[in-house]
Formats: structure tokens, sequence, C-alpha cells
DNA sequence: TCTACGATCTTT
DNA sequence: AAGATCGTAGAT
């Protein structure tokens, strides 16, 4: 129910990345409020896969908006992004989500372990929503597999530099391209974040 | 083939 | 502060 339409993503990437905050993962029986996000401007930002081109694993991210991509980082991280925005080669990663429904089975695939342990970080949601490359280039806007649903966007909303991305330029290093849910305890490196 | 590295996470 | 862990990409 209140699946996005394809053409919500077909918007400025920075737009669509605040408004994917509290909206819904859904995946079998696990549903996830997104509470952390951080945008990528397509090929001229220096920090974004497409930056060096078209290859075998970025393809998914060169595709039409609404679509994932679903990429292995540091050999057992299943990190997941939404293509998104009017420039070819943009996407949003999902960097943290809070429990909707589900949670016993997120617990479950993660030896039993609870609180923002389980969902803030992004290897982390790749993890509770059992994701694999396989998911490259799913259409989210479809009934089925994985899903992208309405839901509640934040009061207030919390901003700060991309995490991890330290060898890019100093310009795209220091772009305000995070944000999170202001109020949710689920989110990575809170520290580094501003009103 | 071979090598180096990575939008991270866990443990010390 | 450092090790885990392996798919990708670029070089050969």
């Amino acid at each position: 129910m209140s699946l996005l339409p394809q053409d919500w993503y077909a918007r400025d990437v920075v737009q669509v990345a605040r408004e994917l905050l509290g909206m819904r993962l859904r995946r079998g029986a696990v549903t996830l409020r997104i509470t952390e996000v951080e945008a990528y401007l397509g090929p001229h930002d220096s920090a974004c896969h497409t930056a060096k081109g078209r290859t075998t694993r970025n393809r998914a991210m060169w595709g039409p908006p609404g679509h994932a991509y679903v990429y292995v980082c540091y050999g057992l991280h299943q990190m997941l992004n939404v293509v998104a925005g009017v420039v070819p080669g943009s996407a949003v990663l999902i960097r943290a989500c809070e429990p909707v429904a589900g949670l016993g089975l997120v617990r479950r695939r993660r030896g039993g372990l609870n609180g923002p342990a389980l969902l803030a970080g992004p290897g982390r949601v790749g993890a509770a929503l059992g994701l694999d490359t396989g998911f490259c280039g799913h259409a989210l806007f479809m009934p089925g597999g994985l899903e992208l649903l309405e839901g509640r966007p934040p009061a207030r909303v919390a901003v700060g530099r991309r995490v991890g991305i330290d060898n890019a330029r100093p310009r795209d290093v220091r772009a305000r391209l995070r944000f999170a849910d202001a109020d949710s305890a689920w989110v990575s490196h809170r520290g580094k974040l501003r009103p």
C-alpha cells in the first residue's frame, strides 16, 4: 500500500534524499522507517561511484530513477542506494532506519543484538533486509520484493558531511549532503550532525 | 591472472 | 587502533 510512484524519484536528488526520511522500506515481514540518508550527485561528484564512468558494478546507477543500486563494500556489507534525481548517475544511500515491523526477524539475522546497533549504519540496513547484489536494478515502485512506501516525515532534519569519503575532492568531502531524523536514536555518527 | 582498495563494522 | 573479508576495477 502507498508505493511511491516512479516519477517521485525523478526530481532533484538532494530534495529526494531529504524526503526519503520517514518513508518506509518493506521486504517480506520486515518494514523499516528511513532515518538517515546521503545524496550522491552524479559524475561531477567525486565521492559518487559514477564519477569514474560506467562499470559493471554501477550499471543500475545510470538507469532510470526508482530502482535499487546495491553494491558490496569491504567484501561483506550490502549497501542499499535508491537511484534518483534528474542527473543520470545520481542516487541516495540509505544509511540508517528504525524498526516498524519484523523486529524479531531482524534480531535473528543480527545474532540477537538490540538497539541502534541493529539498524544504524548502511551495512546493518542491508543485513536487516537480507539484501544482496541480486537486488541491483530492482524496481522499488512495483509491488513485490523490496518496496518503498510512504511514511511520516521527521519533525526536524539534522545535516552533516557524508561519511567515509575522505579521498574525494575537498569540496565534495565538505558538502553537507547527509540528512537524518534529528529526533531518532536510530542514526549513525550522531555527533557529527547539526540542525 | 594479479593486485590494491573500499560510501563499514566489530573487536581490542 | 586495527583486523576482518572479498567483490570490483584497473593494470598486466
